[in-house]
This record gives structure tokens, C-alpha cells and sequence, in this order.
DNA sequence: TGTACATCAGTGAACGCGCGTTCACTGATGTAC
DNA sequence: TGTACATCAGTGAACGCGCGTTCACTGATGTAC
């Protein structure tokens, strides 16, 4: 009954997914192709289908993998807001030329989020839920239930803020979103 | 020298831009194709090099298309806003369950900023002027320089409430934006 | 310790399909006379 | 008023290509004896 080490799958397959996710957040859903996955692994597309069903069943787990780190920078940042008793600090971060620059390393939400309704249900819970948690997190630093607001107006800023071709429009954009998030922080 | 009159061929160039600027609303850049676009006017894909130098030409040109309405409502509901001296009830049209249902005829930024980003430059460039001009009009109704801000609040809100797929959390992100936008109305 | 062999992750040719783009053409238009 | 014809918007076959998916296979693995 020679198997292989029983690992050996679970970790091609975490590799993959790895890649996966942070192919999509770069290029988005359509524009990520089975072999362009498997590629830049090292591995060849027939593989594929040992590891998911077809490609939409691989978007929705990339997109849950993508959420994990989102989430958990979340929760880092958030932590550090509160151990400085600022909580601006944590739109100092999300809104920074360095995650500007990085969408295949950042806020998956914010990379992704108007091309999601047009994605497979099991896709658009995974989002929903990473986008629930990330929320949750940040209530602790945003008082009440503020967070909606709070992840509505960091992650629509970022995502403009990489849309538009202008250093200029950028910083008018982070300048303003900055007080308005102080304005946000006072209780109702 | 038998030619058309002079209006046809500007006539079909503008029927197949509103129906481009539609569809990639409606499914996005990548999964709109240059024969999807002839059909839904009722012609063959060869034509389409008459009116276009290629299909990146018709997206920058189909972005614009796709903005003059966002800026001619942000207009209306603007003017509406300030007849009734309520800035809210541009919110509450911006986000309510019509322009949420309908994306191929509401906002082109909500409908496609996070795929903006990966768009060749003069479709950035259109999509960043219409952006400024609608940042322009909301600040009739916003003091100061407030317009960034909402913008980003209520596009990020809107694109969030598209993308999740459950009723309640849509609206608990809509309570919250209606609350927030009220606070970002005060003077800094 | 050495050999035979069952397992299974990964390979790569092949498929049917839709894409963007090209181009020889068709046929409706409306001017010239 | 009628006819010949130059114009040009639109047609549709054809191209090379990359896609998602299938499948017969290869060869490394590690157990059985």
C-alpha cells in the first residue's frame, strides 16, 4: 500500500492556493488562468483537477485563503492601535504607499471587492465572511457598531486611491479620509 | 460621390458605446467581448473596426460613456438635495435597493473601481476625471473639501453591499453609512 | 538487505470553444448626368 | 425621370491563440516479503 507521506498533497495543495490567492488579488478573478496558477508553482495544469473540481471551486477557496491574512493584519494593526490608544494609526497603515503598491499582498476586499457579485455564492460567503470578521476586529478600536462605516470608507478609498492615475488625486484623497476618519471614532 | 449621410456612422458609434458602457458595468472589462457588444446592437463583429482602433480603445471610451451618467445623477441628486436642504437624500438614493440592483445603469466607479487599476492608462485617466467631476458636484452639498471622503464612503459602501450576498448585512452596513455621512457633514 | 510491486502525484498531448483581429465581399445609399 | 456608378457601413469566413478540461501515461515512493 505504498502512499505517499500523507502530507505531501495537503502541502502541494496549500501551495497552490497560496499562489491563487495572491494571483487574484494582482489580476482579478477572470484574468487568472488555471495554467497560469499551477505555472508559477512549478507544476503543470493537468495537475489541477487532483487538487479542486474546476476552476471556480479553486476562486472561492482562494478568495477564503486571501481573507486570512487580510484578517489577520487586521487583527495585528488593530492591536497596535490599541496599545498606542490611537486609533488612527491603523488608517495610517491600510492607506500607505506600501499597501497601495502590494494588492497581491493586502486587503483582499479592497483588490476585489466590485467584481465579487459577479462571482459563484460559495465565493461571495467566503467574502462575506472574511469581510465580517475584518469588521468585527475593528470595532474594538471604533466604537459601537462603527466599523461598517469605518470599512466601508477605508476600503472604497484605498480601492479608488489605486484606481486613479494621480499622485495628486491619492493625496487629496488620503488627506481627507484621515479626518474624517477621526470624525467617524466620536460616538453617535 | 455617393456617401451615407453624415450621421449614420456616428449614430451606430454611439448605440454600440452606450451598449459597451452597459455591459461592462453590468460583467466587468475582462468578460466583455468585442462580439458580446456587437450583438447586443444587433450587429456582426466585423464591424466593429470601423468605430474602433481595438477593443482597448472601445473600453477607455466605453469608461467615459459609463461616467457621464454617474456625473449627470450625482447633478440631479444633488440638486434635489439642495432644493429640499436634506443632503441625506442623496445617500439614501445613492444607496438604495434600485441603484444596489441595477448596476449597468448606476455609478461606473462602485460598478468597476477594483478593476480599474489594472486598465490601460487612458481608461484610468477617463475614469479619474469623472470621478473628480462627481467629487466636484458633492461638494455643493458637502462643505469644505468634505466630497473625497463621501465619495469614498458611499462607493465603497455600495460596492460592498453588491458584493455580500445576505440581506441583513446589507443593511446594517446601510444604517451604519446613512449615520456616518451625517457626521462627516459637520465642519472639521 | 534486496527486490517486486501497488500507489498516486504530476505530466503533457489532445479536445472543443470563444477570443481579438483581418479581410475580401455584399448590398444599400444617394449623387451625377 | 431613369440609369450608371462611386462610396462605405456592415458581413461572415478565416487566422492563430489561450482557455478549461480530460485522460492515458510516467516515474518516484515506500511497503511487503
Amino acid at each position: 500500500m505504498a502512499r505517499y507521506n500523507t502530507e505531501h498533497h495537503a502541502k502541494s495543495h496549500a501551495v497552490i492556493l497560496q499562489a491563487a490567492s495572491e494571483l487574484i488579488r494582482e489580476h482579478g478573478f477572470d484574468a487568472v488562468s488555471v495554467g497560469a496558477v499551477m505555472k508559477s508553482v512549478g507544476l503543470t495544469h493537468g495537475g489541477f483537477y487532483a487538487h479542486f473540481a474546476d476552476k471556480n471551486d479553486m476562486l472561492a477557496a482562494a478568495m477564503k485563503q486571501a481573507l486570512l491574512p487580510t484578517v489577520d493584519r487586521f487583527e495585528r494593526w488593530t492591536a497596535a492601535a490599541e496599545a498606542e490608544g490611537d486609533a488612527s494609526q491603523f488608517a495610517r497603515t491600510y492607506l500607505s504607499d506600501q499597501h497601495l503598491a502590494r494588492p497581491s499582498e493586502g486587503c483582499a476586499a479592497a483588490a476585489l471587492v466590485s467584481e465579487v457579485p459577479r462571482q459563484d455564492m460559495a465565493l461571495r460567503t467566503e467574502f462575506a465572511e472574511g469581510v465580517q470578521k475584518s469588521a468585527t476586529i475593528l470595532g474594538r478600536i471604533y466604537p459601537g457598531d462603527q466599523a461598517w462605516g469605518v470599512f466601508a470608507l477605508m476600503s472604497g478609498a484605498l480601492a479608488l486611491m489605486r484606481a486613479v492615475p494621480n499622485d495628486d488625486m491619492r493625496a487629496a484623497i488620503r488627506a481627507r479620509v484621515m479626518r474624517d476618519l477621526q470624525k467617524l471614532a466620536v460616538p453617535d
